[in-house]
DNA sequence: CCCCCCCC
């Protein structure tokens, strides 16, 4: 029966040394309480085996301590040691002790089932010795900074000195007033350690500048005082990247701390780097005075009032997902790759947050989990609005927090079912909602405010269809719509896919002279809004072309006279000086007399100076 | 020592 479990031989001479051994299957020998002045943290001790190696010095941490009084831990009792530390207790500066505190851990077979493993020996103290690593100003001190000592390479391990033999536990030893609030930190003070959070932590990014290169990341931490961002440099990211976990709380001792940029950091005057001296240390209890991330949440259908740009926090259930796109920022040259999240909430409001780069390569969204996002940026496309997730945004999947249930709740119960108003969508500002002007108006109004564009809507007449180049032949792939070159060998080239085709499709591109009672404007729209213009699909009207080269002509024809709400997106645009008014039909809809009658009433009574 | 977060 015990065969099944292989004791780790020799694991605790590596453990005992400093090294890292994962989940190593030990057998417990025997267990007595530890004599302690203090009564509520009681301690137990236990006598280790590997198979190979004794050590009496082993310790659970007080939190598991039911193990023992509930009787799982009887003698001979094998377990897997899923977590631990290894401490030196310095006795005054006499002797070093090393122990082994098991802080999680399985039992894989209770002790009444299997015998003694093995003729373990004793595992000589003045072997566990760590190789050259040993810290060399293990003086013991009163400065419990000094008390700590270099961290080992491994991610889940690593050694402490400390200066009291009543209190082997790391966790307790560092607490209360030896423990300094991030609001204290001072470039003038570099004896300190404080007892923080992991908000977040951001992906490795390289840089590359006049300056030279390199790879960094940087974390947001958090304690009851305030926050810091901590960021690390070249080697040092490889150093710490990786045992970093946001949310978990660590002892962090010795950075650099120095003026911060004021342009980037409004939390603290001051922000850290680490260093080769570096100290970072799990704190395993779960300390709830050390806060957790705190969300000022708006709903969804608030954020069609904010400004573009302000930073916002936001929840809601992820109701679709894109695939990945991947284009070239024009004004950078750079290759960009996003994902498109749909959110919505109880606002019934639903909004397209962006997810960039590795972000975007390693959401899986397809669950609807709800999507807790802290400072995401407030963006515009087309008159809707959209949310960007930044480096610093924290971005949290099922988070457990009240309104992430509350909103788990809601979809589940009905709120799936809705319709929303995606404030994303540029059909969103075809509501009647879009402010009415007339083409004068909107002419004057886009001069004024140049750089944003002006939204209206209004009705008007076709008084001109432009045939002229209204059709062509695109790129067959959707949402590609780049204009294809005939290679005259049964192939079409597409420049912005680079690769050619056996196909194409036809697409509209409209233009229209446009007028109503103030004047006119030409204004132009894509292909699903020329069609309904000119009452054709693109394919049809392709089709007819091909049948007959004049056919655009009579087609343009019909377009003529006929009236439509146009809603529009104005804006000035300068080519070599010159400054012109681009207007787009974002919308072309069938006059809603309704709707349209409702309007001219309602300005009517304006006008009579009756209020309604 | 970064400080970009982009596009239709």
């Amino acid at each position: 029966m015990a065969d099944k479990f292989r004791l780790s031989e020799g694991a605790l001479r590596l453990i005992m040394k400093g090294d890292q051994v994962d989940d190593p299957i030990m057998q417990v020998l025997g267990s007595k309480r530890i004599a302690s002045a203090s009564t509520d943290k009681e301690r137990f001790r236990l006598l280790l085996s590997d198979g190979k190696y004794l050590v009496s010095y082993a310790m659970l941490t007080t939190q598991i301590n039911d193990k023992i009084a509930n009787g799982e831990l009887a003698d001979n009792t094998i377990i897997r040691v899923k977590r631990y530390i290894t401490s030196v207790i310095n006795n005054g500066g006499k002797s070093n002790k090393h122990v082994l505190v098991i802080l999680e851990m399985e039992v894989l077979l209770p002790g009444d089932q299997t015998g003694k493993i093995g003729n373990p020996e004793q595992l000589p103290d003045n072997d566990t010795e760590p190789d050259s690593t040993t810290n060399s100003n293990n003086a013991t001190t009163n400065d419990h900074v000094n008390s700590l000592s270099k961290p080992a390479t491994s991610a889940s391990t690593y050694r402490c000195m400390l200066n009291k033999p009543t209190n082997i536990d790391l966790n307790v030893s560092l607490q209360d007033h030896h423990i300094h609030p991030i609001s204290s930190l001072n470039p003038y003070h570099n004896k300190w350690v404080i007892k923080a959070r992991v908000a977040n932590k951001s992906g490795i990014r390289k840089w590359s500048n006049s300056r030279g290169e390199g790879q960094l990341f940087s974390m947001d931490l958090i304690d009851e005082s305030g926050e810091i961002r901590c960021t690390a440099f070249r080697d040092i990211v490889d150093k710490f990247y990786e045992m970093i976990e946001v949310d978990k709380i660590y002892y962090i001792t010795k950075c650099q701390v120095k003026a911060a940029n004021k342009q980037f950091s409004i939390k603290n005057d001051y922000e850290m780097t680490l260093t080769h001296n570096t100290i970072i240390q799990e704190c395993y209890d779960a300390d709830i005075s050390v806060p957790q991330t705190k969300y000022d949440f708006i709903s969804i259908d608030k954020i069609v009032n904010i400004e573009t740009g302000t930073i916002v926090d936001v929840i809601g259930i992820c109701k679709s997902v894109s695939e990945i796109f991947t284009f070239t920022a024009r004004a950078t040259g750079r290759e960009l790759k996003k994902r498109e999240l749909t959110l919505v909430d109880q606002s019934n409001s639903g909004i397209s947050a962006t997810l960039w780069g590795t972000d975007a390569e390693k959401f899986e969204g397809s669950s609807q989990p709800v999507i807790a996002i802290k400072g995401a940026k407030i963006g515009e496309f087309g008159g809707g609005k959209n949310l960007s997730i930044l480096g610093s945004s924290i971005f949290k999947i099922n988070p457990d927090i009240p309104e992430s249930h509350r909103l788990r709740g809601w979809f589940e119960n009905g709120g799936m079912q809705q319709n929303v108003t995606n404030i994303s969508s540029t059909s969103s500002i075809g509501g009647s909602q879009t402010q009415w002007l007339n083409l004068k108006e909107a002419q004057n109004l886009s001069s004024e405010d140049a750089e944003k564009g002006v939204y209206f809507q209004t009705k008007a007449t076709v008084i001109m269809f432009r045939s002229e180049n209204c059709l062509y032949k695109s790129c067959p792939v959707d949402d590609c719509k780049k204009k294809v070159v005939d290679m005259e060998n049964g192939m079409y080239n597409c420049e912005k896919c680079g690769r050619q085709y056996p196909n194409f499709k036809y697409r509209l591109l409209g233009s229209i002279n446009a007028g109503d009672w103030s004047g006119n404007q030409w204004i132009s729209m894509f292909a699903s809004e020329t069609e309904k213009v000119l009452g054709m699909t693109s394919e049809e009207v392709g089709q007819a072309v091909e049948a007959n080269p004049q056919a655009l002509a009579d087609l343009a024809d019909k377009a003529n006279f006929k009236q439509f709400i146009l809603k529009c997106r104005a804006k000035t645009e300068t080519y070599n000086d010159e400054t012109r008014l681009k207007t787009v039909a974002i919308k072309v809809d069938n006059i809603s007399y309704k709707e349209y009658n409702a309007h001219l009433i309602s300005r009517i009574n304006e006008l009579q100076g009756m209020k309604n």
